[in-house]
DNA sequence: AAGATGAAGTTTTACGTATAACGTCCGTGG
DNA sequence: CCACGGACGTTATACGTAAAACTTCATCTT
């Protein structure tokens, strides 16, 4: 048979349509007698009823659903978010639908193509600026991750204390007593990497003799690697300390150093960015700073639920945490 | 102003709400003037008026809509699983919701509540046996991929030729001269790992001569590591080749090797399989098979697609590939 | 001229649910 | 003995869309 609907549910148990979404809404109390609610309710499993939700959704004129967009699925901080993202959802009746955007950071093109049903907000994580226009379209509530806060047009910001990341980074490495820097960027035109950048430079002003050179590199390992050799091989004084925009980078420069017969840390230290479950996969295990993902996940969904309650979120900088393992070292020379 | 319904476009328009329908849905060749149909879409663009999906779904009875049950998002394994079957569906009109199993492999509990709009079938990627089980009872389409074919309570399956790939690994290896073997077999009780034990035992049954010993280890890169520790500091002569479930293990493996002071693939050849990103992330590159992971995703879009469609779909197993890299090697002694 | 055809719409209905508004029966206090 | 309010339901309606069925009017055919 078709599926069952409430009304066959109803018909079933000698009750109104009225009756059993009652019942099944457990809106009953003081409406229909435990008897009748029982009866209802054996009726509904015998049946297998399972409610339409777009019946549902239209009725109630909310979906319950967001969406989370993402630019790539094979980078396990956006894991890390969706599930502190799906467990607040889901303490709040909320569900949360992934998109994944096929462009990586870049453009997001038609996200509503994929949920299909009816959204109440969208979480956007560490998408570059400009790259929503038709989430922006929609004029649904909006919360970003990881992401420029001059940006007006969300609703609310979560963003992580990345400058504090990339200055206890640098601190790390002039400890260590590092002059040379030589700065693996992320060649994507992002709030997240440009900030990094800029964290960098004003660290390193504490130190005058230090020198920074800045070679960009593409977000994956082999053209990591390929920029890497190139900024490594090229004239001048060889850098003593890489420091790389987030792990998958790391693992890239790491095989250059090694293709040029050096090693790490002793001869090269290299840092990674984000701690993956990439910077423990590779030898040596990286020296990175360590983002609270799924903490990151939760505010956000968190401040999405403020939003669609009308209250007003506050947005405060996650602390970030310097992990030494085993990349960096004092340089040997 | 609320969000807009097609009955304001119509009154907007000066036209019914049907022809506003007609019109958006490009049903109106014949049935609405020219003049009149620009007049509709030209009021719709002003309001910005999006469809109600919930109502076209009720309304339609089918949402285009599919989810993809998937155990991690961290391996990107399935991430290529997803673009694969998205691509299939965007060409068809539908979208692809992700669900990415809590537990793992194990039980997908309620996927329902993430994919909160109704669905008009399932595709289940490389989950255990017997963890659908409320997915089943809601009598979807189902489609499984990389999962037992014995199972008949999927419409249609999508396989891989695992058993081929273990196959030309361990061919590999013996054709190299190895003898003992060791097998870092996952420990999760899943068709996809049981075919592969299934296949190196067989063949090796050409290699009258040749040990094999097994040693259960977890899906992550410690945990794996740990366990070829283990395996490989027992009694006994040392196995000169480390077969492993998946890159990761074999990642987990390398590390071990390591930490005992032995090189890779000097000492002994380490193997993995998925041809994962992290395959060539670690150093030494993994010689590792290739999974035709889109193609997977492809096949089973388009196989829930011919269910849908009340066609029978055919299932083959798709071939896999070898992949030689630098981590297998002659053995020394 | 009478009917047929076709274009260009409109009116109406159904999808399945949640809930506001409305009965009905019965026990009870005044 | 009558009004009254609870307990226990039912009836009716709205959500926004798609599409079947219907209307109107001008043109074409014979």
């Amino acid at each position: 048979m078709a599926r069952p609907t409430s009304k066959d549910v109803a018909h079933a148990a000698g009750v109104s349509q009225a009756a059993v979404s009652l019942v099944l809404g457990d809106k009953w109390r003081g409406r229909v007698s435990e008897a009748t609610a029982e009866r209802v309710r054996a009726a509904a499993r015998d049946l297998g009823y399972r409610p339409n939700l777009a019946a549902r959704n239209l009725r109630l004129g909310s979906t319950r659903t967001v969406l989370l967009v993402v630019p790539a699925l094979t980078n396990d901080f956006f894991a890390r978010v969706y599930t502190g993202a799906a467990r607040i959802a889901a303490a709040h009746d909320f569900g949360v639908v992934l998109y994944p955007s096929p462009d990586g950071i870049g453009p997001a093109k038609d996200p509503f193509a994929s949920a299909r049903s009816a959204l109440d907000g969208v979480i956007a994580s560490s998408m570059a600026a400009g790259a929503l226009a038709d989430i922006r379209g929609a004029d649904l509530p909006l919360v970003m991750l990881d992401s420029d806060p001059a940006d007006t047009t969300a609703a609310a910001h979560v963003n992580v204390d990345l400058a504090d990341g990339m200055r206890q980074m640098t601190e790390h490495l002039l400890s260590l007593g590092h002059r040379r820097f030589l700065h693996l960027a992320a060649d994507v035109d992002s709030w997240t990497f440009a900030v990094r950048a800029d964290a960098i430079a004003h660290a390193l002003r504490t130190a005058p003799d230090a020198t920074l050179r800045t070679e960009h590199a593409p977000l994956t390992v082999h053209g990591a690697r390929a920029a890497a050799e190139r900024a490594l091989t090229a004239s001048g004084p060889r850098p003593t300390a890489v420091i790389c925009d987030d792990d998958i980078i790391a693992a890239g420069a790491c095989k250059a150093v090694r293709r040029l017969g050096l090693r790490i840390p002793e001869d090269i230290s290299v840092t990674g960015f984000d701690d993956l479950a990439l910077a423990t996969a590779v030898d040596p295990e990286l020296t990175t700073i360590r983002m609270p993902a799924e903490l990151v996940g939760e505010r956000g969904m968190g401040a999405l639920l403020h939003v669609l309650d009308g209250k007003q979120p506050q947005s405060d900088a996650l602390p970030v945490e310097l992990v030494v393992r085993d990349s960096t070292a004092p340089p040997s020379a």
